[in-house]
DNA sequence: CTGTTAGCGCGTTCAC
DNA sequence: GTGAACGCGCTAACAG
């Protein structure tokens, strides 16, 4: 019996049903969000995905294998810094490319404001009474990284609170670039043991803060009554007791990212590169579960 | 400057780096566990992943679509019954598939044993002291449903319990063929308040579980002080306070797998197919976790 | 309406 | 050593 060749298929008709997309570790819960707004689009359009997965380590490596390994029509380069470089390596390509969570002039981006999102969470601390507030921060100074302590900095300093760099503490693993679990275990253990009058932590990522309760459960505390936890990114807050979180509705923008793309694909006599910025959103389970009294 | 088209050189050299991957929602932590064992042998073998993503609903026509798309060299079929019309169309692609969930005499399986899972987790909850034990399944007669349901069955007889049907309660949303969020959610809301002396719950999936934590927040209940939860698949269990989960390494099964359909795919010359059975564990938080004494 | 052929972009082979 | 021709499996265009 017959059945057609997907590669002959492609090669002939210049179709490929098919987009890439390039991110680090394709199976946390950040990137998973905006895989389902990926798939979703994709499944609208019926087309299918090539998962090129960066990895922890050697991210830079890995893709350039992957896009050695020969270029798929259109990349969805996701949370992955871009230099002048890489951006000439992708022109070079001669096919569309849609960045999400970096920004680069000669293409089109999908980013978020940090800093306002770190600020609006720990604004929103702050307000709700909590009187010591600690941050967990990865221990690499990416550019996200250090927009997030900002938010955090300028919450403090806009509500008259003393700065102190001793309560931005890190993990030492440095999985994923500081942002793993694991960081997050670490740098809660030593908050607990640097700051044991904490009420507050903010969490500069989802999957640290998963982190972190797993050391606040060792410990034998409860949230959010002992310490309230928010987390960056996008957990699923009703998953977590007393766990709020900011996140920017990674669905949409992996919905908004692969439909850009596939449009790119469709008719490469479209507009320029587009930029867009995401908002952040604060999303707390329910807002008695930061309130502070003492 | 020059770029290797991916589509021609596959063609004209006959290799692919690509195996493809067709699974229901590929984002839910179960499957997320399996791919991750798949991407780390991927990624040692350079090789790239096609995700077909069979989504909740109209999973064969999702499944059609993408093989009369074309067939990749290689394909993994994970949580998908198979029936002889699939199997016939499957052998007829002349590319090797290998199934992980199901078996079937022709191709390679991977499966577990649902009933000795299901089994060992409700003996545990039982030799913990639990008096009033419920179950939540999915609204579908799936042969993995009937398999766990069993297992429940089998535990509660063997300890000399009466057996209740009303113990087990499906929840009514049905996404996801009913091992989604929102039917845990459900069912442990109609858990509550058809059996409000209720001890422990078993879910069937890990999904389920975790819409059960939002009911029993919402509630006002703790775990697993109130109730003891205990949820089926691969839940990393250091991440919910109270939840334990039974489960049957993923990864593993994920890596093994496309080891296999990798193999196969080097040298059509091996063995038969091969079925493997992997035995569930028990993942216990912590062992007083679920001690109850009253 | 059916059968034949060219060519998609590459790697490989074979001739030079 | 370098270069031209062929074929991978298919689709599209074209001829009968």
């Amino acid at each position: 019996m017959y059945h057609p060749n997907r590669t002959a298929r492609s090669l002939a008709q210049q179709e490929f049903h098919t987009i890439a997309v390039a991110l680090p570790s394709f199976t946390a819960p950040f990137q998973n969000e905006l895989l389902k707004g990926i798939r979703a689009y994709l499944r609208e359009n019926d087309q299918d995905l090539l998962i090129c997965d960066l990895g922890s380590s050697n991210q830079e490596k890995a893709l350039h294998k992957f896009l050695s390994r020969g270029a798929v029509r259109g990349l969805l380069l996701c949370g992955f810094p871009i230099d002048d470089k890489l951006a000439g390596e992708l022109s070079a390509l001669q096919s569309p490319t849609v960045l999400v969570g970096y920004t680069w002039p000669a293409f089109d981006s999908y980013i978020w404001d940090d800093e306002a999102g770190a600020e609006s969470a720990v604004t929103h601390l702050i307000e709700n009474g909590h009187h010591k507030i600690c941050m967990i921060r990865s221990g690499v100074d990416s550019e996200i990284q250090l927009s997030r302590i900002q938010g955090f900095r300028n919450a403090m300093e806009r509500a008259g609170r003393k700065f102190e760099e001793s309560s931005i503490v890190a993990g030492k693993p440095l999985y994923h670039s500081g942002f793993s679990e694991e960081d997050g275990y670490d740098a809660m253990k030593t908050i607990l043991e640097l700051h044991p009058d904490t009420t507050a932590v903010f969490a500069s990522s989802d999957v640290q803060a998963i982190g972190a309760i797993s050391a606040l459960n060792e410990a034998g505390k409860q949230m959010p009554t002992d310490i309230a936890l928010v987390g960056y990114d996008d957990i699923k807050t009703s998953r977590f007791v007393g766990l709020s979180s900011v996140h920017q509705s990674m669905q949409k923008i992996g919905y908004a990212a692969a439909k850009k793309l596939c449009e790119r694909l469709d008719g490469p006599s479209s507009d320029g590169p587009e930029q867009v910025v995401i908002e952040p959103k604060l999303e707390v389970r329910a807002s008695s579960d930061l309130k502070r009294s003492n």
